[in-house]
DNA sequence: CGCATGTTTGCAGTTCCTGCACGTTTGGCC
DNA sequence: GGCCAAACGTGCAGGAACTGCAAACATGCG
Protein backbone atom coordinates (compact mmCIF):
# COMPACT_ATOMS: atom_id res chain seq x y z
CA UNK A 1 0.00 0.00 0.00
CA UNK A 2 2.58 3.03 1.27
CA UNK A 3 5.24 1.61 -1.08
CA UNK A 4 8.07 3.46 -1.40
CA UNK A 5 10.21 5.09 1.19
CA UNK A 6 9.92 8.42 0.63
CA UNK A 7 5.84 7.80 1.13
CA UNK A 8 6.77 6.01 4.61
CA UNK A 9 9.29 8.59 5.88
CA UNK A 10 6.22 11.43 4.71
CA UNK A 11 3.51 10.06 7.08
CA UNK A 12 6.17 9.54 9.61
CA UNK A 13 7.20 12.89 9.94
CA UNK A 14 3.33 13.80 9.84
CA UNK A 15 2.74 11.95 11.98
CA UNK A 16 5.73 12.42 14.44
CA UNK A 17 4.44 16.52 14.18
CA UNK A 18 1.02 15.96 14.98
CA UNK A 19 1.92 13.66 18.06
CA UNK A 20 4.40 16.47 19.22
CA UNK A 21 1.75 19.64 18.90
CA UNK A 22 -0.89 16.67 20.57
CA UNK A 23 1.38 16.44 23.58
CA UNK A 24 2.83 19.67 24.06
CA UNK A 25 -0.36 21.27 23.69
CA UNK A 26 -1.91 18.92 26.58
CA UNK A 27 0.95 19.94 28.68
CA UNK A 28 1.01 23.47 28.32
CA UNK A 29 -2.05 25.03 26.66
CA UNK A 30 -2.16 26.08 23.12
CA UNK A 31 -0.90 29.39 23.53
CA UNK A 32 2.40 28.15 25.67
CA UNK A 33 3.60 25.93 22.13
CA UNK A 34 4.86 27.69 19.39
CA UNK A 35 5.19 25.89 16.24
CA UNK A 36 9.32 25.93 16.84
CA UNK A 37 8.50 24.36 19.89
CA UNK A 38 6.82 21.38 17.68
CA UNK A 39 9.23 21.43 14.95
CA UNK A 40 11.74 20.60 17.89
CA UNK A 41 10.27 18.15 19.61
CA UNK A 42 9.18 16.13 16.03
CA UNK A 43 12.94 16.91 14.87
CA UNK A 44 12.56 18.83 12.07
CA UNK A 45 13.19 22.38 11.06
CA UNK A 46 10.44 25.09 12.09
CA UNK A 47 10.37 25.72 8.38
CA UNK A 48 9.50 21.93 7.51
CA UNK A 49 6.46 22.30 9.82
CA UNK A 50 4.68 24.67 7.20
CA UNK A 51 5.39 21.67 4.66
CA UNK A 52 3.10 19.33 6.32
CA UNK A 53 0.54 21.70 7.87
CA UNK A 54 -0.68 25.18 6.85
CA UNK A 55 -1.08 26.18 10.90
CA UNK A 56 -0.66 25.67 14.52
CA UNK A 57 -3.69 24.64 14.77
CA UNK A 58 -4.27 22.75 12.19
CA UNK A 59 -0.80 20.27 12.88
CA UNK A 60 -2.53 20.03 16.85
CA UNK A 61 -6.35 18.91 15.33
CA UNK A 62 -4.41 16.70 12.61
CA UNK A 63 -6.89 15.35 10.40
CA UNK A 64 -6.16 13.23 7.74
CA UNK A 65 -6.33 15.36 4.85
CA UNK A 66 -7.91 12.60 2.41
CA UNK A 67 -10.38 11.47 5.29
CA UNK A 68 -13.31 13.56 3.35
CA UNK A 69 -12.75 12.31 0.32
CA UNK A 70 -12.51 8.96 1.52
CA UNK A 71 -16.09 9.32 2.68
CA UNK A 72 -16.91 10.81 -0.13
CA UNK A 73 -15.97 7.61 -1.73
CA UNK A 74 -17.15 5.13 0.61
CA UNK A 75 -20.83 7.05 0.51
CA UNK A 76 -20.73 6.28 -3.56
CA UNK A 77 -19.34 2.88 -3.22
CA UNK A 78 -22.91 1.90 -1.06
CA UNK A 79 -25.28 -1.02 -2.51
CA UNK A 80 -27.78 1.46 -4.40
CA UNK A 81 -30.60 -0.23 -2.81
CA UNK A 82 -29.56 2.02 0.34
CA UNK A 83 -31.59 5.37 0.47
CA UNK A 84 -29.01 8.60 1.09
CA UNK A 85 -30.12 8.63 4.69
CA UNK A 86 -29.19 5.01 5.21
CA UNK A 87 -26.07 4.82 2.77
CA UNK A 88 -25.04 8.31 5.13
CA UNK A 89 -25.91 6.26 8.62
CA UNK A 90 -23.84 3.52 7.14
CA UNK A 91 -20.62 5.11 7.01
CA UNK A 92 -20.94 7.42 10.15
CA UNK A 93 -20.88 4.12 11.66
CA UNK A 94 -17.59 2.87 10.26
CA UNK A 95 -15.99 5.99 11.02
CA UNK A 96 -17.24 5.70 14.25
CA UNK A 97 -15.94 2.39 14.85
CA UNK A 98 -12.83 3.37 13.06
CA UNK A 99 -12.26 6.08 15.77
CA UNK A 100 -13.10 4.06 18.50
CA UNK A 101 -10.22 1.52 17.93
CA UNK A 102 -7.48 3.77 18.89
CA UNK A 103 -8.02 3.35 22.57
CA UNK A 104 -5.23 6.80 22.45
CA UNK A 105 -5.96 9.09 19.45
CA UNK A 106 -8.62 10.39 19.76
CA UNK A 107 -9.53 10.66 23.59
CA UNK A 108 -6.41 12.73 23.64
CA UNK A 109 -7.47 14.58 20.55
CA UNK A 110 -10.96 15.58 22.11
CA UNK A 111 -9.54 16.17 25.20
CA UNK A 112 -7.41 18.78 23.77
CA UNK A 113 -10.08 20.83 21.32
CA UNK A 114 -12.21 20.80 23.84
CA UNK A 115 -10.08 22.37 26.20
CA UNK A 116 -8.96 25.28 23.98
CA UNK A 117 -11.94 26.94 22.26
CA UNK A 118 -9.67 28.34 19.09
CA UNK A 119 -9.47 24.34 18.02
CA UNK A 120 -13.11 23.63 18.29
CA UNK A 121 -13.71 26.47 15.87
CA UNK A 122 -10.98 24.59 13.99
CA UNK A 123 -13.00 21.14 14.20
CA UNK A 124 -15.85 23.02 12.93
CA UNK A 125 -14.53 24.19 10.37
CA UNK A 126 -12.98 21.08 9.43
CA UNK A 127 -16.48 19.35 9.81
CA UNK A 128 -17.96 22.04 7.19
CA UNK A 129 -15.04 20.76 4.07
CA UNK A 130 -15.89 17.81 5.31
CA UNK A 131 -19.61 18.30 4.93
CA UNK A 132 -19.07 20.68 1.75
CA UNK A 133 -17.48 17.34 0.11
CA UNK A 134 -20.04 15.06 1.48
CA UNK A 135 -22.41 17.36 -0.28
CA UNK A 136 -21.23 16.89 -3.57
CA UNK A 137 -20.95 13.24 -3.44
CA UNK A 138 -25.14 13.01 -2.56
CA UNK A 139 -25.68 15.36 -4.88
CA UNK A 140 -24.25 12.92 -7.35
CA UNK A 141 -25.63 10.22 -6.11
CA UNK A 142 -29.50 11.31 -6.11
CA UNK A 143 -29.01 13.13 -9.33
CA UNK A 144 -30.07 16.57 -7.47
CA UNK A 145 -27.88 19.66 -7.31
CA UNK A 146 -26.12 21.37 -4.44
CA UNK A 147 -27.19 24.43 -4.83
CA UNK A 148 -30.69 24.16 -6.22
CA UNK A 149 -31.66 21.09 -4.10
CA UNK A 150 -31.80 20.64 -0.16
CA UNK A 151 -31.40 17.51 0.11
CA UNK A 152 -27.22 17.18 0.04
CA UNK A 153 -26.24 19.94 1.84
CA UNK A 154 -29.19 19.43 4.42
CA UNK A 155 -28.32 15.90 4.95
CA UNK A 156 -24.86 15.96 4.89
CA UNK A 157 -24.96 18.79 7.54
CA UNK A 158 -26.94 16.96 9.71
CA UNK A 159 -24.58 13.76 9.99
CA UNK A 160 -22.41 16.16 10.61
CA UNK A 161 -24.55 17.66 13.33
CA UNK A 162 -24.94 13.67 14.66
CA UNK A 163 -21.50 12.83 14.49
CA UNK A 164 -20.54 15.57 16.77
CA UNK A 165 -23.11 15.86 19.21
CA UNK A 166 -21.70 11.58 18.99
CA UNK A 167 -18.64 12.71 19.57
CA UNK A 168 -19.05 15.10 22.41
CA UNK A 169 -21.38 12.37 24.72
CA UNK A 170 -18.53 9.77 24.09
CA UNK A 171 -16.14 12.48 25.71
CA UNK A 172 -18.94 13.23 28.45
CA UNK A 173 -18.81 9.70 29.25
CA UNK A 174 -15.21 10.05 29.74
CA UNK A 175 -14.74 7.57 26.74
CA UNK A 176 -16.80 4.54 28.60
CA UNK A 177 -19.80 4.85 26.47
CA UNK A 178 -19.85 2.98 22.79
CA UNK A 179 -18.74 5.35 20.34
CA UNK A 180 -20.96 3.63 17.15
CA UNK A 181 -24.21 3.22 20.17
CA UNK A 182 -24.17 6.82 20.30
CA UNK A 183 -24.43 7.33 16.85
CA UNK A 184 -26.91 5.08 16.29
CA UNK A 185 -28.95 6.83 18.91
CA UNK A 186 -28.33 10.16 17.22
CA UNK A 187 -29.49 8.73 13.38
CA UNK A 188 -32.69 7.40 15.46
CA UNK A 189 -33.64 10.82 16.50
CA UNK A 190 -32.68 11.89 13.00
CA UNK A 191 -35.03 9.53 11.39
CA UNK A 192 -37.76 9.82 13.67
CA UNK A 193 -37.94 13.79 12.77
CA UNK A 194 -35.96 14.89 16.30
CA UNK A 195 -39.31 14.21 18.64
CA UNK A 196 -38.87 16.08 21.91
CA UNK B 1 -32.77 51.78 23.45
CA UNK B 2 -29.02 52.78 22.49
CA UNK B 3 -28.93 55.70 24.83
CA UNK B 4 -25.56 57.06 25.37
CA UNK B 5 -23.33 58.49 22.69
CA UNK B 6 -20.58 56.10 24.17
CA UNK B 7 -22.54 53.40 23.20
CA UNK B 8 -23.79 54.75 19.31
CA UNK B 9 -20.17 55.90 18.94
CA UNK B 10 -18.88 51.91 19.45
CA UNK B 11 -21.99 50.67 17.63
CA UNK B 12 -20.80 53.12 14.64
CA UNK B 13 -17.16 52.43 14.41
CA UNK B 14 -17.79 48.32 14.74
CA UNK B 15 -19.86 49.15 11.88
CA UNK B 16 -17.74 51.36 9.93
CA UNK B 17 -14.76 48.71 10.23
CA UNK B 18 -17.28 45.71 9.24
CA UNK B 19 -17.76 47.42 6.33
CA UNK B 20 -14.52 49.02 5.28
CA UNK B 21 -13.38 44.94 5.72
CA UNK B 22 -16.17 43.73 3.88
CA UNK B 23 -15.88 46.38 0.77
CA UNK B 24 -11.94 46.17 0.67
CA UNK B 25 -11.89 42.05 0.51
CA UNK B 26 -14.89 42.25 -2.09
CA UNK B 27 -12.77 44.36 -4.28
CA UNK B 28 -9.21 42.36 -3.61
CA UNK B 29 -10.02 39.70 -2.12
CA UNK B 30 -8.42 38.53 1.72
CA UNK B 31 -5.21 38.53 1.62
CA UNK B 32 -4.65 41.42 -0.63
CA UNK B 33 -6.06 43.39 2.15
CA UNK B 34 -4.33 44.18 5.50
CA UNK B 35 -5.60 45.22 8.91
CA UNK B 36 -4.25 48.51 8.51
CA UNK B 37 -5.88 49.44 5.31
CA UNK B 38 -8.96 48.44 7.14
CA UNK B 39 -8.10 50.40 9.46
CA UNK B 40 -7.37 53.21 7.41
CA UNK B 41 -10.56 52.91 5.67
CA UNK B 42 -12.55 53.29 8.90
CA UNK B 43 -10.63 56.31 10.09
CA UNK B 44 -9.21 54.88 13.34
CA UNK B 45 -5.28 53.78 14.34
CA UNK B 46 -4.28 49.64 13.47
CA UNK B 47 -4.26 49.40 17.19
CA UNK B 48 -8.24 50.60 17.84
CA UNK B 49 -9.01 48.09 15.05
CA UNK B 50 -8.33 44.99 17.66
CA UNK B 51 -10.41 46.64 20.35
CA UNK B 52 -13.35 45.88 18.03
CA UNK B 53 -12.45 42.61 16.64
CA UNK B 54 -9.86 40.14 17.16
CA UNK B 55 -9.12 38.99 14.08
CA UNK B 56 -8.66 40.30 10.42
CA UNK B 57 -11.64 37.50 9.37
CA UNK B 58 -13.76 38.49 11.99
CA UNK B 59 -14.15 42.01 10.98
CA UNK B 60 -14.95 40.73 7.57
CA UNK B 61 -17.67 38.18 8.43
CA UNK B 62 -18.74 40.91 10.91
CA UNK B 63 -21.10 39.12 12.89
CA UNK B 64 -23.16 40.29 16.03
CA UNK B 65 -21.66 39.02 18.84
CA UNK B 66 -24.41 38.80 20.80
CA UNK B 67 -26.92 37.42 18.09
CA UNK B 68 -26.21 33.97 19.74
CA UNK B 69 -27.24 35.23 22.86
CA UNK B 70 -30.36 36.69 21.38
CA UNK B 71 -31.41 33.59 19.39
CA UNK B 72 -31.25 32.12 22.50
CA UNK B 73 -33.67 34.16 24.68
CA UNK B 74 -35.72 33.97 21.80
CA UNK B 75 -35.85 30.37 22.09
CA UNK B 76 -36.10 30.35 26.04
CA UNK B 77 -38.96 32.64 25.23
CA UNK B 78 -41.11 30.79 22.81
CA UNK B 79 -44.78 29.52 23.84
CA UNK B 80 -44.94 26.97 26.30
CA UNK B 81 -46.76 24.68 24.30
CA UNK B 82 -44.33 24.20 21.39
CA UNK B 83 -42.21 21.23 21.15
CA UNK B 84 -38.21 21.86 21.07
CA UNK B 85 -38.50 21.97 17.10
CA UNK B 86 -41.65 24.03 16.95
CA UNK B 87 -39.47 26.81 18.65
CA UNK B 88 -36.46 25.95 17.05
CA UNK B 89 -38.16 26.57 13.79
CA UNK B 90 -39.70 29.50 14.87
CA UNK B 91 -36.93 31.33 15.59
CA UNK B 92 -34.85 30.58 12.38
CA UNK B 93 -37.93 31.49 10.75
CA UNK B 94 -37.40 34.54 12.16
CA UNK B 95 -34.14 35.00 12.00
CA UNK B 96 -33.90 34.27 7.94
CA UNK B 97 -36.53 36.84 7.79
CA UNK B 98 -34.56 39.82 9.72
CA UNK B 99 -32.03 38.62 7.15
CA UNK B 100 -33.74 39.01 4.50
CA UNK B 101 -34.98 42.32 5.29
CA UNK B 102 -31.54 44.33 4.11
CA UNK B 103 -31.22 43.60 1.01
CA UNK B 104 -27.22 44.75 0.47
CA UNK B 105 -25.51 43.33 4.10
CA UNK B 106 -26.49 39.72 4.03
CA UNK B 107 -26.06 39.43 0.23
CA UNK B 108 -22.46 40.80 0.18
CA UNK B 109 -21.59 38.62 3.16
CA UNK B 110 -22.37 35.54 1.69
CA UNK B 111 -20.51 36.61 -1.90
CA UNK B 112 -17.75 37.63 0.04
CA UNK B 113 -17.53 34.65 2.60
CA UNK B 114 -18.07 32.08 -0.16
CA UNK B 115 -15.25 33.60 -2.23
CA UNK B 116 -12.85 33.24 0.29
CA UNK B 117 -12.15 29.52 1.84
CA UNK B 118 -10.35 30.79 4.59
CA UNK B 119 -13.77 32.49 5.68
CA UNK B 120 -16.22 29.80 4.89
CA UNK B 121 -14.03 28.32 7.78
CA UNK B 122 -14.72 31.38 10.28
CA UNK B 123 -18.30 31.44 9.42
CA UNK B 124 -18.44 28.04 10.40
CA UNK B 125 -16.52 28.20 13.50
CA UNK B 126 -18.97 31.23 14.11
CA UNK B 127 -21.93 28.51 14.04
CA UNK B 128 -20.58 26.07 15.81
CA UNK B 129 -20.24 28.66 18.66
CA UNK B 130 -24.02 29.25 18.27
CA UNK B 131 -25.11 26.30 18.24
CA UNK B 132 -23.49 25.49 21.82
CA UNK B 133 -25.47 28.47 23.07
CA UNK B 134 -28.49 26.89 21.54
CA UNK B 135 -27.75 23.92 22.58
CA UNK B 136 -27.48 24.63 26.39
CA UNK B 137 -30.75 26.70 26.03
CA UNK B 138 -32.52 23.61 24.71
CA UNK B 139 -31.17 21.61 27.34
CA UNK B 140 -32.27 23.66 30.30
CA UNK B 141 -35.72 24.20 28.15
CA UNK B 142 -36.61 20.60 27.86
CA UNK B 143 -34.90 19.36 31.45
CA UNK B 144 -31.56 17.63 29.54
CA UNK B 145 -28.26 17.87 29.98
CA UNK B 146 -26.00 18.85 27.10
CA UNK B 147 -23.39 15.94 27.96
CA UNK B 148 -25.71 13.20 28.61
CA UNK B 149 -28.94 13.65 26.15
CA UNK B 150 -28.28 13.85 22.26
CA UNK B 151 -31.47 16.24 21.77
CA UNK B 152 -29.59 19.84 22.67
CA UNK B 153 -26.49 19.32 20.39
CA UNK B 154 -28.29 17.59 17.58
CA UNK B 155 -31.43 19.85 17.63
CA UNK B 156 -28.85 22.95 17.51
CA UNK B 157 -26.79 21.06 15.23
CA UNK B 158 -29.36 20.74 12.85
CA UNK B 159 -31.08 23.90 13.49
CA UNK B 160 -27.22 25.68 12.13
CA UNK B 161 -27.30 23.00 9.07
CA UNK B 162 -30.81 23.96 8.09
CA UNK B 163 -30.20 27.92 8.45
CA UNK B 164 -26.41 26.84 6.59
CA UNK B 165 -27.90 25.17 3.60
CA UNK B 166 -30.89 27.85 3.38
CA UNK B 167 -28.39 30.59 3.12
CA UNK B 168 -26.33 28.41 0.23
CA UNK B 169 -29.64 27.82 -1.82
CA UNK B 170 -30.51 32.06 -1.15
CA UNK B 171 -27.21 32.88 -2.40
CA UNK B 172 -26.94 30.37 -5.43
CA UNK B 173 -30.26 31.71 -6.60
CA UNK B 174 -28.86 34.98 -6.82
CA UNK B 175 -31.02 36.01 -3.94
CA UNK B 176 -34.22 35.61 -5.47
CA UNK B 177 -35.35 32.95 -3.44
CA UNK B 178 -37.37 33.90 -0.52
CA UNK B 179 -35.26 32.69 2.63
CA UNK B 180 -37.64 32.14 5.46
CA UNK B 181 -39.24 30.07 2.50
CA UNK B 182 -36.02 28.04 1.93
CA UNK B 183 -36.23 28.04 5.86
CA UNK B 184 -39.39 26.31 5.99
CA UNK B 185 -38.65 23.72 3.09
CA UNK B 186 -35.76 22.68 4.70
CA UNK B 187 -37.52 22.46 8.37
CA UNK B 188 -40.39 20.17 6.38
CA UNK B 189 -37.48 17.36 5.26
CA UNK B 190 -36.05 17.79 8.91
CA UNK B 191 -39.14 17.11 10.47
CA UNK B 192 -39.88 14.24 7.97
CA UNK B 193 -36.74 12.67 8.46
CA UNK B 194 -34.97 13.73 5.58
CA UNK B 195 -36.94 11.48 2.98
CA UNK B 196 -34.80 11.05 0.13
C1' DC C 1 27.05 5.67 -11.45
C1' DG C 2 24.37 9.80 -12.73
C1' DC C 3 20.43 12.33 -13.69
C1' DA C 4 15.57 13.95 -12.60
C1' DT C 5 12.57 14.77 -9.14
C1' DG C 6 11.01 15.56 -4.63
C1' DT C 7 12.22 17.10 0.25
C1' DT C 8 14.55 19.74 3.89
C1' DT C 9 16.45 23.72 5.49
C1' DG C 10 18.05 28.58 6.36
C1' DC C 11 17.08 33.27 5.68
C1' DA C 12 14.76 37.51 4.91
C1' DG C 13 10.64 39.72 5.12
C1' DT C 14 5.62 40.68 5.91
C1' DT C 15 1.63 40.56 8.61
C1' DC C 16 -1.01 39.49 12.58
C1' DC C 17 -1.80 40.25 17.17
C1' DT C 18 -0.75 41.61 22.19
C1' DG C 19 0.73 44.20 26.46
C1' DC C 20 1.63 48.44 28.21
C1' DA C 21 1.55 53.27 29.06
C1' DC C 22 -0.34 57.60 28.18
C1' DG C 23 -3.49 61.08 26.43
C1' DT C 24 -8.41 62.06 25.35
C1' DT C 25 -13.40 61.62 25.75
C1' DT C 26 -17.59 60.58 28.14
C1' DG C 27 -21.00 60.14 31.95
C1' DG C 28 -22.40 61.17 36.52
C1' DC C 29 -22.38 64.32 40.29
C1' DC C 30 -22.26 68.48 42.76
C1' DG D 1 -20.25 74.89 34.53
C1' DG D 2 -16.48 72.06 36.91
C1' DC D 3 -14.50 67.64 38.63
C1' DC D 4 -13.56 62.86 38.92
C1' DA D 5 -13.65 58.05 37.63
C1' DA D 6 -14.22 55.03 34.14
C1' DA D 7 -14.01 53.98 29.39
C1' DC D 8 -11.87 54.55 25.01
C1' DG D 9 -8.19 55.66 21.35
C1' DT D 10 -3.54 55.54 20.15
C1' DG D 11 1.59 54.76 19.57
C1' DC D 12 5.29 51.77 20.44
C1' DA D 13 7.85 47.65 21.17
C1' DG D 14 7.95 42.95 20.48
C1' DG D 15 6.70 38.00 19.79
C1' DA D 16 4.89 34.64 16.91
C1' DA D 17 2.87 32.96 12.62
C1' DC D 18 3.49 32.32 8.01
C1' DT D 19 5.57 32.78 2.96
C1' DG D 20 8.87 32.95 -1.05
C1' DC D 21 13.18 31.90 -2.56
C1' DA D 22 17.30 29.46 -3.41
C1' DA D 23 20.66 26.29 -1.98
C1' DA D 24 21.74 21.70 -0.04
C1' DC D 25 20.23 16.96 0.37
C1' DA D 26 17.74 12.45 -0.34
C1' DT D 27 15.47 9.22 -3.22
C1' DG D 28 13.95 6.67 -7.34
C1' DC D 29 15.21 4.99 -11.79
C1' DG D 30 17.62 3.90 -15.88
Amino acid sequence: MTSGLRERKKTATRLALHEAALRLVAERGLDRVSVDDIAARADVSPRTFFNYFASKDDAVVGLDPAGPAEQAAAFTARPTGESPVEAMRAIARETATRMAEDPQLWPLRLQVVETNPALVAKLAAAFSESDRVLATAIAERTGTRVDADALPMLLAGVAGAAMRTSLHRWFASDFTASLPGLVDEAWDAVAAGLPG
